[in-house]
DNA sequence: TGTACATCAGTGAACGCGCGTTCACTGATGTAC
DNA sequence: TGTACATCAGTGAACGCGCGTTCACTGATGTAC
């Protein structure tokens, strides 16, 4: 790919672009690494443009995993809105919007939870976004156990262990799994979200 | 950490002995990446002697994904003994083990599941103990349906979301989300499993 | 048991490379009057 | 509406670095007789 060019000295919204050119970057390589150098390149900026807009590579990171919570929290509660909150089947859509976010974000998703971020203290935006997305994931199992369809178990553990069985649908859909049909996708969280509701029933 | 000194010119055993390096770094740093030149200077030997025991880096990933994989076959099968083949106990028990398997060895847990490996095809050993890991979930659902405690879904499908659940607990584990506590962790993965069983019920 | 020699498993210098980041700079844009 | 000037968002050269890999080499080991 040959860097685009430019007809006016200033970019327009160079900090978008760079997101997106990691986005697709990974998305092409299937691998969520990619050098600094390589998005201005794809961009067609010089390499130390980008600084203009983050601070360093680990902070395009943060911003990029930032959007991904952002997206995830707002399908988590679309999704959820379907159904009566404290209800199995609000619990259901929540499993199941959890892969389906995964499946339309890849890029995203892998690099929400990259090693590097997994310590997201300097990054108060990403910090917001990510306990954002985890609460809603509690709300719906605490709601659901106070109108007593899910056993009375330590919310805590339960949120964990649900959160962590669509996560692994979901990093599995992502690595290619489960083949790229979104539709079979699809199928298989909904089998494994009925799955993870009958085993949290009261 | 300074280079360790022989008093041999040669090592022994490099192939293991980078090998286990590798491990340490991962544990180490707590990302699963590592440079050849790094993991030689290490073992206290030429960047170049690797080269003696591995094609090439991604040969030498190959390699310690192979163990990972026999590990987690043989702990899956240890475990499942544990229970009569075709009941949920034994399906339970699979469950627990693959957390544990990442829980004990989480440097090879890491490596298994690098994107740069999802193709196995250039290396058979590699293909070959993933693809036998797989079949102990594979015969231990499909023992289950027979005996009748599973529903009779398609089996691949509810292999991949067994898997995928499980998978998934493993994962957050490795990455420290659930604390360091061996225990704590246990406990976490034996209630997804239980979970998990009463989701596949018949 | 001793010797000649092939093979094995290291060495260390060198290659070309792309990376992250800094810095002094400059062209474009926005603002005050 | 026009002008002076501050600020913003780029440029491009340069830095030091560590990387993966190759290559001609050499010391150690194993084997045949």
């Amino acid at each position: 790919m040959p860097p685009r060019r430019r007809n006016t000295y200033h970019h327009g919204d160079l900090r978008r672009a760079v997101i997106d050119a990691a986005l697709q970057a990974i998305r092409e390589q299937g691998s969520p690494d990619f050098s600094l150098r390589a998005l201005a390149r794809r961009v067609g900026v010089a390499p130390s443009a980008p600084y203009r807009h983050f601070e360093d590579k680990r902070a395009l990171l943060a911003a990029i995993a930032a959007e991904g919570f952002r997206l995830l929290a707002d399908g988590l509660r679309k999704a959820a809105g379907t159904a009566r909150p404290g209800s199995l089947d609000h619990l259901r859509e929540l499993g199941v919007a959890y892969v389906r976010f995964a499946a339309r974000h890849p890029a995203h998703f892998r690099i929400m939870f990259r090693p590097e971020l997994a310590d997201k203290t300097p990054y108060p935006e990403l910090l917001d976004a990510a306990s954002d997305s985890f609460d809603v994931l509690t709300s719906g199992i605490r709601a659901a156990q106070e109108s007593g369809v899910v056993r009375p178990e330590e919310t805590g553990r339960l949120v964990r262990a649900s959160w962590g069985m669509v996560h692994g649908i979901a990093a599995l859909a992502v690595a290619g799994q489960f083949g790229r049909s979104r539709a079979k996708i699809e199928a298989i969280a909904r089998s494994a979200s009925e799955a993870l509701i009958r085993g949290l029933e009261a």
